[in-house]
DNA sequence: TCTGGTACGCTCTACGACAC
DNA sequence: GTGTCGTAGAGCGTACCAGA
């Protein structure tokens, strides 16, 4: 059975110091105390660890053994608990952060490298995926937080966010899109349901409830069997495919403003405003954020609010 | 929840050994 | 003789646990 700790420190404090009477001085308690914690340690090793001399103690072959197994740890363990001391003062460790593939792909990576550069003792585990995987992550405490993308909301079974705070962050617009050349030659200015129940569209997922909800906002009915040429299960691959001229896809004006604003890809309008969705920041209802926490995500928002050339895609939500 | 027994760790004190 | 270092034992406070 492993011997009481305290003893081990004790032990410790003895062999570095050779000295009862020293490492008592260190652990602030009395001389008698350290002799006695000793002789239990001994006597629990059933091995003498210190040799009684005039004036001192002199270190066994086991004492050397046992200081060798015992010293990497309790100096580890005091570095770790001076690290746990400093990042009360400043931001320090690793911060676990959740986000839909693209949102982390394109912005996320910019906030952790700016946010290093003012703290580098942070480092970042970022973990991409799905709403229900992150959540599920934040639950089990696999991450400290995360954003997630509760697109179209109303259709989806919320009564799992129950555990957590969430918290909007970013109101991005989403668009029916398509390439420019494709819509010169198949739409041509004609937005009526009649026509574009006529064109191509790229599915995100086989469920195509994106699609679905565009339609139903638009035209407040559920569009009948859509023509669709592709199905993918990520939306960097249905802007992929926009550029292909495939067709017409649903996707956050935000993550192709390069291509909208040199004219390559066109959205179609109706007379409805555009849908909004919500990016939120998710975290355990209860849960208290740590210093590095609290700085990171002042740091996200004004990262966010930065990006000028986002300005025109997406709004900013105020900071709680 | 309260109470009494027990174990444990601590301080206090006494004491031995020995160098200066 | 004094100071320093160590051990031993008594007594006290506290934590823990079982039982009422």
């Amino acid at each position: 059975m492993l011997p009481d700790f305290n003893r081990l420190k004790l032990f410790y404090h003895v062999y570095a110091r050779r000295s009862v009477a020293g490492a008592a001085r260190d652990l602030h308690v009395t001389q008698s105390a350290v002799s006695q914690g000793l002789a239990k340690l001994e006597e629990e090793l059933e091995t003498p660890l210190f040799t009684r001399v005039h004036k001192g103690i002199v270190p066994t072959p086991a004492a050397e053994s046992l200081f060798n197994m015992v010293k990497p740890f309790v100096e580890e363990l005091e570095s770790e608990l001076r690290s746990f001391a400093a990042s009360k003062k400043q931001p320090w460790g690793v911060l676990r952060v959740g986000s839909p593939r693209m949102f982390g792909k394109i912005y996320m990576l910019r906030v952790f490298a700016s946010f290093r550069e003012k703290y580098p003792e942070v480092s970042f585990v970022l973990e991409l995926g799905g709403q229900e995987k992150l959540l599920n992550m934040v639950r089990a405490g696999d991450l400290d937080f995360t954003f997630s993308d509760i697109f179209f909301a109303e259709k989806a079974d919320l009564s799992g966010l129950r555990d957590f705070a969430v918290e909007p962050v970013i109101e991005e617009e989403v668009i029916l899109a398509c390439s420019t050349k494709y819509y010169e030659e198949r739409i041509r200015g004609d937005h009526s349901l009649k026509h574009l129940l006529t064109l191509d569209y790229l599915a995100f997922r086989p469920d195509q409830l994106i699609l679905r909800g565009w339609f139903k906002h638009h035209f407040k009915r559920q569009a009948p069997r859509l023509n669709i040429s592709l199905t993918v299960d990520n939306i960097q691959a249905v802007i992929a495919a926009i550029d292909e001229h495939m067709g017409l896809g649903v996707i956050a004006s935000h993550l192709a403003w390069e291509q909208i604003s040199r004219g390559d890809i066109t959205a179609v309008h109706t007379n409805k405003p555009p849908i909004s969705n919500t990016i939120s920041l998710v975290q355990l209802a209860n849960k208290v954020p740590s210093l590095t926490e609290k700085v990171f995500l002042r740091h996200f928002h004004k990262s966010m609010a930065a990006m000028e050339m986002h300005k025109d895609f997406f709004k900013l939500w105020p900071q709680p």
